[in-house]
DNA sequence: TGTACATCAGTGAACGCGCGTTCACTGATGTAC
DNA sequence: TGTACATCAGTGAACGCGCGTTCACTGATGTAC
């Protein structure tokens, strides 16, 4: 039955978010469009009227998901221990989608790497506001290693299975970033 | 028709090598067990004399790539500048299998998962000999910091779809590592 | 050392399940009058 | 404002391809005598 535009609008947005969960709960490949409807209270039979394929849907959540949750105006060593702790960590489908998914996207199509290349753009550029550091050129490479770190320390302490390791990997990425 | 001994050991040895390749290139769902058995120069009904199932496959493969390629004395800088170069980027299905598969072993088996972080143990104790660092605990925490620093870096440069920018998150994340 | 035969690694066809995608149909929406 | 009808978002069954896995068969290996 037809529903109306606004229900439309709202529908598209239920699909872009469970695709944003699920995919970074499960990896792009392991969720199926009717995973990601099913999640939106839909079937999947609908899905393409919303999208044209399933790496569509791949782009559109990608793009709709990247530079939402960067904070407008944070501060570098408050990010890096939010971004990592334990929480942070354990909260896959909800978290970063770059710790989650930057490893998988390689793979991806083109559009889909160019939505998070764009996506990782503006976070350096926002980190590099408040890296520490005299020089612009200097706040600029303090932003890109501090984050390469915090993405990698993320990465590993979510890969591995010995849950100490796991702790020590987020606590001691923490404290070297912030001293520098 | 049956082979000998050592060419069934050879064989093994081929698939594993083929596996490792192909998964880090392209990731453990793309490659299928018909691509890694062409490429291996068998057929794929082979395949499960030498493995019990394409999980199986995978955690040998771990097992068999993780603990390959760390020299057994390094010297930490000296690793980062190779770790970090534009030549190691564009080889990926021959470059760290840290960087290439850690993001998509966090979806896969408990024993994937096992395998990764036996290399990973292992590969922090060997930065944590050549780093930095007056007392043991500096030196890991070095050793953590710089091997987090890199492994994202270079999954980052590689999931950028900017060269200019894949290139500077090298070259930066280098800088930022060393003079620490 | 030579021969006969049991073993078993590899071959390639076949199976069956799951997933992306399509499509005829339904019925609420929203527009034309 | 009310009514009639065209539109079209969503439904759910169906399709077809690809992939993991199985299996009957082949023929070289390697062992027993």
């Amino acid at each position: 039955m037809k529903v109306s535009r606004e229900q439309v609008a709202e529908n598209r947005q239920r699909i872009l978010e469970a695709a944003g969960r699920l995919f970074r709960a499960k990896g792009f490949e392991a969720v199926t469009v009717a995973d990601v409807m099913k999640a939106a209270s839909l079937t999947h039979g609908a899905f393409y009227g919303h999208f044209s394929s399933k790496d569509d849907l791949i782009v559109q959540t990608l793009a709709h998901i990247v530079s939402a949750g960067i904070p407008e105006d944070l501060d570098l060593t408050r990010y890096a221990t939010t971004y990592l702790s334990e929480s942070h960590r354990d909260d896959i489908a909800g978290g970063c989608p770059t710790a989650g998914l930057a490893g998988q996207t390689i793979h991806q199509s083109p559009e889909a790497r160019a939505a998070m290349t764009a996506g990782l753009r503006e976070h350096i550029e926002r980190l590099s506001r408040s890296a520490p550091g005299a020089t612009a050129e200097n706040k600029r490479r303090a932003a890109i290693g501090s984050w390469a770190a915090m993405v990698g320390a993320v990465i590993l302490a979510r890969m591995s299975d010995d849950p100490h390791l796991s702790d020590e990997l987020l606590a001691q990425t923490r404290e070297w970033i912030s001293p520098k």
